[in-house]
DNA sequence: TGACTGAAACTACACCTGTCGTTGGTGGTC
DNA sequence: GACCACCAACGACAGGTGTAGTTTCAGTCA
């Protein structure tokens, strides 16, 4: 029973991911309109996307009438864990604290994701010291 | 004056760059003999992947005798913030706190790594008061 | 000086990706 | 029942990547 291991979602795959993320199911026609905006693509690059992406195992497709309705499978948040994840491991050796460092120094925080972030730290302190 | 706009190192390319990181110059033998265990690649290998990344702008190849010796260019850190950008906007939607977010919450996290973040904190927090 | 050798340069090749163009099949229309 | 319009399925092709094999060239040694 091995697990299939699903390969990556590609930069353009993901795409077309975000707008099924916010709504679905919807057909092929549908998605290349929403898509039409930002990327130009044809109608027929977001069908070979979908394909690919069926696949994949990333979306399911099921057949209305003459055209098929696809739904999400992986989930968005699926999605990021598998995308952090890898940066972690590629970039910054499997270790989260350098991560964190980085990010917080180098990327503007407003003064809403500090105080998120300090929640977050609190909120971790307090796990750590009833595990104490 | 365009700037080149230095393309992505690929995967197997920055295992190159790891090694001449952590020491250089080195000779294409050398970066082969510290690689193979980890990765089992041939020497050709390695070389092709000195010559990309040399066409890349992320290593200089100066001639000593008989062969080359290989210097980055490019250092890890402005690949981790290249790496670590490309995943903001990729995944997150550019925005640092649900990112943040997502790694305090996934990952497991230290004591150590918690202290880390608190001071993190503490420090973005009065440097937030100096500014009002 | 001419052969030998070891490293560099070039070539290869399959697979993935981005981006369509082309073909084909099925249901709806007269 | 024949044809048309649509959509899906398939094929295509250039560029990047992973991973070498093959060819060339410049020193070294005899």
């Amino acid at each position: 029973m091995r697990k299939p291991a699903s390969p990556p979602i590609s930069e353009a795959e993901s795409r077309v991911m975000e707008i099924l993320w916010r709504s679905a199911p919807r057909g092929s026609e549908d998605l290349a309109a929403a898509l039409q905006p930002d990327t130009g693509w044809h109608e027929n690059t977001v069908r070979t996307l979908l394909n690919r992406l069926a696949r994949k195992g990333a979306v399911r497709a099921e057949r209305e009438g003459r055209r098929y309705l696809y739904w999400p499978v992986l989930t968005r948040e699926q999605w990021q864990a598998r995308e952090s994840r890898s940066l972690l491991d590629r970039v910054f050796g499997g270790k989260v604290a350098p991560l964190l460092v980085h990010f917080s120094r180098n990327e503007k925080l407003s003064a809403k994701d500090v105080a998120e972030l300090r929640r977050l730290v609190d909120q971790l302190e307090r796990k750590e010291r009833r595990h104490d």
